[in-house]
DNA sequence: ATGCCTGCTTGCAGCAGA
């Protein structure tokens, strides 16, 4: 089985991307992130075309998460995550894939600039899903965390960390964020495969920066423990960076034995 | 320190992204 992430930036304006890495690609499970479309600009058709049923909760403009399944439609169980009821972004939806396992798309705050209130938002967002991912991890089933966390976990997931250390996506506090959340227990599946490798999911759209590999590692999969001695491979479509009108983020993906 | 690009908007300049 294998289940990707990719913020698409605009599925609308992406959609000739996502639906030629789609093909090539052919994931069971996708999460997306950064529809920037209300619901009812969702592109429906071209995604039950491609072969996929799907669950999203778009936003104007902004944010918007989507889960794609070939496994049959995801069973809801969540949009939005809990904890500030006036907490209006599009950034949270949970479903439950094939009576099997839990999967969360997260679409984690920027936080930029820093300091600011962006950033203050970015840090309750973080208490918040940790509070949730608590409750999760204690109903003891499968269960895993996928997206777009907008977070460098460590100084090997930066191109440049020097020059990032006052920027949301970096700050200590953020990080700090990401490893209260990972000891509650959660497997970082790439760094799982990959402890030492420079591995990015990002690249900006100026200063060259996908020329230059000039990188960050912010899309990630948090695993339970319920899928250790499952995981077989694990990488970034880094070409799909490389294509026209693409995204700025490359699709992630897993693959996971089937049980 | 800022902008670099890019998508989105009851748009045409400003915001957000990272």
């Amino acid at each position: 089985m294998k289940i990707a992430t990719y913020n698409i930036n605009g599925v609308n304006g992406r959609l000739p991307v996502l639906l030629r890495w789609l093909k090539e690609a052919a994931p069971d499970i996708v999460c997306l992130q950064e529809l920037k479309a209300p619901d009812d600009r969702f592109p429906l058709k071209a995604i039950n075309d491609a072969g996929y049923e799907v669950i999203w909760h778009g936003q104007k403009s902004w944010n918007g998460v989507a889960i794609l399944s070939k496994l049959g439609r995801p069973l809801e169980v969540r949009r939005g995550l809990p904890g500030d009821a006036t907490d209006m972004h599009s950034r949270y939806l949970e479903a439950i894939i094939a009576n099997r396992f839990v999967i969360a798309c997260i679409y984690l705050p920027n936080g930029n600039p820093w300091p600011g209130p962006k950033f203050d938002y970015k840090l309750a967002w973080f208490k918040r899903l940790t509070k949730h991912a608590k409750a999760l991890l204690a109903h003891d089933v499968p269960v895993m965390l996928v997206g777009d966390f907008n977070v460098m976990p460590t100084e090997l997931d930066v191109y440049k960390p020097e020059s990032w250390v006052n920027n949301a996506l970096f700050r200590i506090e953020a990080r700090e964020a990401f490893e209260r959340l990972m000891k509650l227990g959660w497997t970082d599946a790439i760094r799982e495969l990959y402890p030492k490798e420079r591995i990015y999911t990002f690249w900006e759209y100026f200063r060259r920066a996908f020329q230059r590999n000039a990188g960050l590692r912010i899309d990630h999969f948090l695993l339970s423990k319920h899928f250790r001695g499952r995981l077989l491979s694990a990488g970034v479509d880094v070409k799909v960076r490389g294509w026209e009108k693409t995204s700025d983020h490359a699709p992630v993906w897993i693959e996971l034995e089937d049980k």
